[in-house]
DNA sequence: AATAATATTATGTAGTTACATATTCTTCTG
DNA sequence: CAGAAGAATATGTAACTACATAATATTATT
């Protein structure tokens, strides 16, 4: 007897198995939370942990009255944990370096206002930094702020501190945005990153807003063999 | 009167308000959920809800007994999604076109050996495919199948039905690994994507499981331009 | 004072009940 | 038969209770 109480895990484990067994085909239609529950003899709202977890991994669909099915169209869903640049070289068991190499006010040209999905052109401050692991370049930012949002950041030194840096601890966001894609070095990126011209680079991009007020939207360009992972 | 019941939203808009407002600094702890859930008038499963929520975005971080902290070293935490590549060219309003380009029986080499984890070197399917867009060229897979996993692959035509469809029907995976990287057109890949030598392509590695059995590993070379988008 | 055993405690999870909400399905109406 | 109004229903959420689990803190032991 005693055998232990049907965890949420267990029933999460028990529909996904079915499912890549084939007992329910993309499309397919799943028993009722309640149904399912009686069957496997626990309460409704373990049932209910279990589906949401498969709903959120993107492995079914759930709508209200319209039930639980398995996805037509199956997605790899991955989760992506884009560390702080020091962080990240810090981890890898480097020395972290920063190098500011221009900072400048200017009107923002239309990307950039596009990323942050304004209608005006503003004039925004533009900061250029370089990021080093064990004193090579790691990877060059290119990055737009909305003076409008964080004013604050005029009176920084830029030097000293990476404008990332500063940004985090001083004004979060509460939503982004990113945008991944391959870029041949140029003349003056092969310059910077200490690498040769035409070298295929890893450019992660990213914007941030707080609310709806922008923030800031950067173009991340990382050295040659930069790779970006995503365990589970 | 009649306002509301709080709702966990609620709490987690407060928190994470509390949070970017520095209210809660990173490394900082929080009240238990008990006092929370005093303060805000609803109950504790209410702020275990909302603090889940945080803690898997990567907000915050808690431990049995430990209580709830601010993650000390904030990350950017993105879902991303990856499309069938059929339903995401039909996705863009575009012709989706399938063309086997090889297929083989060899030894796999080292890097798919390590890519799943093996020990021991095996022969393998290799299956090289490309995948277009309205005629053009779109993203060409260099793929190497398990043939102890997935025997019956052998078996199927290839030329009229992507490896990736047929494992997707068939074998699903339960668990995946992806990487993301840069590369440069070689000769074979600018003729292959119809493209210029020295490009930069943005290439995506994903290697599947189903338990602990390798299924797949591909890699997939996307054409110029090709971009990786998250939202939120 | 170091180590092991024990108590304490904050979060994690399951059950139950009750109601909210978003669809879908049905029925009514023109 | 089309469209609107209303009923039915599966999932979503909240409260409350009870217990499980994993750390941490405390106490006992050598």
């Amino acid at each position: 007897m005693a055998s232990r109480q049907v965890t949420w895990k267990d029933v999460r484990e028990k529909i996904h198995v079915e499912i890549l067994d084939g007992v329910y085909a993309p499309g397919d239609k799943l028993p009722r939370d309640m149904d399912i529950a009686a069957n496997l003899n626990c309460a409704r709202t373990t049932v209910q942990r279990a589906m949401r977890d498969l709903a959120e991994r993107g492995i079914v669909e759930r709508r209200r009255k319209g039930g639980t099915r398995v996805r037509a169209d199956p997605v790899t869903r991955a989760t992506l944990d884009i560390p702080d640049t020091r962080k990240e070289v810090e981890a890898k068991g480097a020395t972290y370096g920063y190098q500011l190499v221009r900072k400048s006010l200017a009107l923002a040209p239309r990307s950039v206002i596009a990323a942050f999905g304004l209608s005006e052109p503003e004039k925004m401050l533009r900061v250029e930094a370089l990021h080093m692991a064990d004193n090579r370049p790691y990877i060059f930012e290119d990055r737009w702020v909305s003076t409008n949002t964080v004013p604050e950041l005029l009176d920084i030194d830029l030097a000293t501190q990476s404008a990332n840096e500063w940004l985090i601890h001083n004004r979060p966001y509460s939503r982004f945005d990113l945008r991944f894609y391959a870029e041949t070095a140029d003349a003056s990126m092969a310059e910077l990153l200490d690498t040769r011209l035409g070298d295929a680079l890893l450019v992660i991009e990213r914007t941030t807003w707080i609310g709806n007020a922008p923030i800031t939207t950067l173009k991340a360009t990382t050295c040659p063999g930069y790779q970006l992972r995503t365990g589970v």
